[in-house]
DNA sequence: GCCGTTTTCGGCCCGACTGTTTTCAGTCG
């Protein structure tokens, strides 16, 4: 898919522009065009193919040309030519913390220099200070920022954020008067990964909240101090943001804390067109506070339903809402089990009866125990003897329990050539076969893809795991065509894991709303190797949610009798 | 550059904090 393409050139354009200062809509139209397009979960190329692209909300005819034109010939003369205006350097500059459009262009146009680390030269010679309206101050905030961005802003997965919001609440809980706290933006949303930390507090005394905040004893360095808004960064180099506002705001202020912008700005013009004004303070009929103490009273001022934040992402929520044709998406509640655990039969730690022991403080009431398989020896696959004797350790201690029942399984490794590890007589009588790839990661795009396709034809094979193995931050994605991948997972009803491991999440928000779209059934895994790990249960969830997927569109949700039904069935075509 | 229950032009979400000013521009979310 040249999705992800289209939508960075249109970005970078966006960038260009600004620095030459063009007409802020106009900048905003291309920003608004790539976020649409890095939403779709249709190829944009078949999109142009059929004429259809003025059909994507925020495309009119000049875009449509570009994407034509692009994805016809492999470029963009339009922005290739403007490249040719704005050093790469200085677009760079963007992404310095503090550094935005005017500053970059003053340095720019001040100085013709072409990268960052020149610009971070000068200000160390202090040659930047005596431009108008920059003095030693600010030199130094640009030199925090080139040091800041050189070190890694990179985001990271919302798993590691998690952890630390936490802390800080329960701190803020324990030392201020504090009548609501949440937290908010991406981490609220559970955006896959996540840039920095936002909070926010109901208080009748934002002072005291802001003294406690930043003398927290994680804050490394104060960004930001004001009376109602504080940013800190912690030692390990975590930005955290703090709002305060009065307890009849709470809600107003989450909606608007939590985004994403381009939900906001939906719903804030939608305010405008009932004559009526949104912001963190509430809602405004003239100068007249009409309400705002709750989310959702935000959205029945403008006429809407109460929306998930996981689905606030401004693709396509607002119109399913106003039609009232938004999906009751899954909750932990529904959640079953967990589709992906290992045991201390191959290389997790915990035995059959500690994962159900988890399992039932959990609330679930049923586990697929999936060890790994013989030829995985760095990770104790098992052999076929081996797995004769947790075949048995299973059935006994089923017969024992009752409140929760374990599926012995396996998570058979598909060779460089696309076999399997175990043969068919082996898997035949396993309750759940999960498949996956963890070798050859480097093969060609068309090896891959045969080697899961083929795995996925093999009648006993009821899950692939992590398909496309990317680990967040750490390891691309290996050269699988996901939509062929899931294509055939329809046709074989095979399930698509959404492995909920905090590094994973693989499949994504976006393919795994593919997938559903294409009629695959989902399977969330924890892949947990220790007990701890089942918690991240949650965070598959959270993909599932992004995903809109309904209790209906998961396996985690089945009864276990209703599960073992279903994985029985002669189910493959 | 997009868009229309305000429909082919004139709008386009809204406010806090900082550093520079002495009323505001720039940046951020």
């Amino acid at each position: 898919m040249k999705n992800q393409e289209v939508a960075a050139i249109f970005n970078e354009i966006a960038n260009i522009l600004d620095i030459k200062g063009a007409n802020p809509f106009r900048i905003r139209a291309y920003r608004k065009a790539a976020q649409n397009i890095e939403n779709l979960t249709e190829d944009i190329a078949a999109i142009a193919e059929r004429n259809d692209l003025e059909a994507i909300p925020g495309i009119g005819k000049d875009l449509a040309g570009k994407i034509q034109e692009f994805v016809s010939t492999g470029a963009l003369k339009y922005y290739d030519e403007l490249k040719k205006e704005v050093p790469s350097g200085i677009v760079t500059l963007l992404a310095v913390p503090g550094v935005g459009p005017r500053t970059a262009k003053l340095i720019f146009e001040h100085f013709g220099v072409s990268s960052v680390e020149e610009v971070e030269r000068m200000a160390i010679d202090h040659k930047i200070q005596g431009l108008p309206g920059i003095k030693a101050k600010t030199e130094q905030n640009i030199l925090k920022g080139i040091a800041i961005l050189k070190k890694g802003r990179e985001r990271l997965p919302v798993g590691a954020f998690l952890p630390v919001a936490e802390e800080i609440i329960n701190i803020l809980q324990k030392k201020c008067p504090v009548s609501h706290i949440s937290v908010a933006g991406s981490l609220r949303r559970r955006r896959e990964t996540i840039k920095d930390i936002d909070l926010l507090v109901a208080s009748g005394k934002p002072s005291k909240v802001m003294e406690v905040f930043t003398k927290l004893p994680m804050a490394g360095e104060i960004i930001a101090h004001g009376e109602t808004k504080s940013s800190i960064r912690t030692v390990q180099g975590i930005s955290v943001d703090l709002r305060v506002v009065e307890p009849k705001s709470f809600g107003a202020a989450l909606c608007y804390f939590t985004g994403s912008k381009a939900h906001n700005i939906r719903v804030r013009d939608l305010a405008v067109r009932r004559g009526l004004k949104i912001n963190e303070y509430g809602v405004f009929r003239d100068k007249k506070w009409i309400g705002g103490k709750t989310e959702e009273d935000v959205f029945k001022a403008v006429g809407l339903p109460y929306i998930p934040p996981e689905l606030r992402e401004d693709r396509g929520e607002i119109e399913a809402a106003m039609a009232g044709q938004l999906p009751a998406i899954v909750e932990m509640k529904d959640i079953q089990g967990d589709l992906h655990v290992h045991s201390k039969y191959s290389d997790g730690t915990a035995s059959l009866f500690e994962v159900a022991r988890k399992a039932a403080a959990l609330g679930f009431s049923w586990v697929a125990i999936c060890d790994h398989s013989a030829s995985l020896k760095v990770a104790g696959g098992l052999s076929p003897a081996d797995l004769k004797k947790k075949i048995a350790a299973i059935r006994n201690f089923n017969q024992k329990s009752d409140a929760v029942k374990l599926l012995c399984g396996t998570e058979v490794d598909i060779d460089s050539k696309g076999n399997l590890d175990y043969p068919d007589n082996i898997l035949r009588q396993l309750d759940i076969v999960i498949a996956a790839i963890h070798t050859g990661f480097k093969q060609d795009e068309k090896t891959l893809t045969r080697r899961i396709t083929s795995a996925m034809r093999n009648p006993h094979v009821d899950i692939i795991a992590h398909p496309t193995g990317r680990l967040i931050g750490e390891r691309e994605p290996y050269a699988v065509n996901i939509e062929e991948i899931i294509k055939v997972a329809a046709e074989t009803k095979t399930a698509m894991e959404i492995n909920a491991y905090f590094k994973r999440l693989d499949l994504n928000d976006i393919q795994t709303k593919v997938a559903k779209e294409k009629g695959c059934k989902l399977a969330i895994g924890t892949d947990a190797h220790i007990l701890e790990q089942m918690d991240f249960m949650h965070l598959g969830v959270s993909v599932a949610r992004r995903a809109w997927l309904t209790p209906q569109d998961l396996l985690n949700t089945l009864t276990y009798s209703e599960l073992t039904s279903y994985l029985g069935k002669d189910k493959k075509p």
